[in-house]
DNA sequence: GTTTGCTAATTGGTCTGATATATTTCATAT
DNA sequence: ATATGAAATATATCAGACCAATTAGCAAAC
């Protein structure tokens, strides 16, 4: 048992590393293919909308055959790239990859890394404020009755806890959308769900914190209603830090 | 030409319509196997490091052919649960995704959006000031002398442009890892490499602009030994905010 | 005793070609 | 005009073969 894993150490360890190679990768078909169709796309080569040659084509075309081009087009599914329809005038169409291919690596990322919710926190901690600054800065008319509506939906439920609830996390959520920062939204979506399914339900739970919570609401809608982003951020990063500490996080 | 749609609007749009069911998707093997096989994973029914049946079993026991179950395997592969290996004691061993996944998948989505530079530089300015806090809070021995490190060779490099320019992203992205979030970490991964690239060229140009930036750098770097997250986060907001400023955005 | 090289076993990688199924097109019947 | 149904064309799936990489085990050579 022991002599099998000398001769193994012997192999890699030994003294005869002369030149520097490290571990040769041999490519895969399916990999060779998605790599070159990824390039075409996300350089412009085939534009956003087109339709890829039909599978059989692309097999001609690479000279692979059809159960290897079918891999390399599970894949790029995966990535967002493209989508694909069946049955007469179907077939791989190209497309810009959604917020959503995002939020569902993160959450993949978060939920089997077990990630800590203090690490979620914090996350969002760094997020909202500076969306709430960009939200006063860029918001529309639409953006700021959309948060108006949580936000009055907040005060009705002030009694009904699931009710304040969900509220509160669509006002958030609202904000952050008015950031119309599609990356600030993508990663706060991915977040979200787990932080505030949480966080909430221990620490909303005294009415007398609700009424203080709305009230803070209130003033940071003002301040994006009224385009005052270093009001907004500030009110906003006093707001999710006094849930971080509220939470346990150290001082 | 135009009765062709006519026709078409009337299946959908039509007044049968009874009872409501939105467009049935009709799932596909490979895309069922894969959820499946996700699920065993993240729930932690298959422990990381296990490994899965190989490919023939897996169609016999699913009672599909190989071809589905290799295209479930590719797509989970893809996800990063999965990492694959030939030949005898080969297989498909499960594992947690790394960040990597996660930067990939953002940075394809910034480069095939044409994601514009300054919501790339709204998002830095939103991570780093709060990855500068958590920095002072959690750092450790490794983090400072690393911190260090880079700061050092930055006044090493204050007449090399380039050395400069690597050297500043360097301790941008130190001080990033010290915050020990994996998520900011992998935010950032995913965002530096665009910003930094363009950001800096044009504005550090002038020495006098690389001296002041040097001397900010020294007090933030200080800060962070001295474990003082709020003058941290202030020193580093005001940092990126005057990058910001200096690229161009609104006041 | 350590290395080297052969052989077999095991596993993923690839190809071929057939069939099933979904979807649209279009001619035809009402 | 509007159903209806056959034909056409795509993906979806399957079955089975063979190729290629990697390792285990053993034997021969040093």
């Amino acid at each position: 048992m022991v002599q099998k894993k000398d001769t193994a150490k012997t192999e890699r360890g030994g003294a005869q590393r002369r030149f520097s190679l490290d571990r040769i990768k041999i490519p895969k078909a399916a990999d060779v293919l998605a790599s070159h169709l990824r390039d075409e796309i996300v350089q412009g080569r085939i534009a956003n909308g087109e339709m890829l040659p039909n599978e059989r084509e692309l097999a001609d075309n690479s000279g692979l055959s059809r159960s290897s081009v079918r891999e390399a087009l599970r894949m790029l599914e995966i990535e967002g790239l493209l989508v694909t329809k069946q049955g007469r005038n179907g077939g791989s169409m190209v497309c810009q990859p959604s917020r959503d291919t995002i939020v569902k690596t993160v959450n993949l990322y978060i939920s089997s890394r077990k990630t800590r919710l203090s690490s979620l926190v914090e996350a969002r901690s760094a997020i909202e404020p500076s969306a709430a600054m960009l939200a006063a800065r860029y918001r529309t008319a639409e953006d700021v009755e959309a948060i108006s509506a949580h936000h009055q939906r907040l005060l009705d439920n002030l009694d009904d806890l699931d009710g304040f609830l969900r509220a509160n996390i669509d006002w958030h959520m609202a904000i952050v959308h008015a950031s119309h920062n599609d990356l600030l939204i993508a990663f706060m979506e991915s977040i979200a769900q787990s932080v505030y399914a949480v966080t909430n339900v221990e620490n909303l739970n005294p009415e007398g914190v609700r009424q203080k919570v709305a009230k803070v609401h209130g003033l940071i809608t003002d301040a994006i209603k009224a385009g005052d982003p270093a009001e907004a951020k500030r009110l906003m990063d006093r707001h999710v830090n006094a849930y971080a500490e509220h939470i346990g996080m150290k001082a």
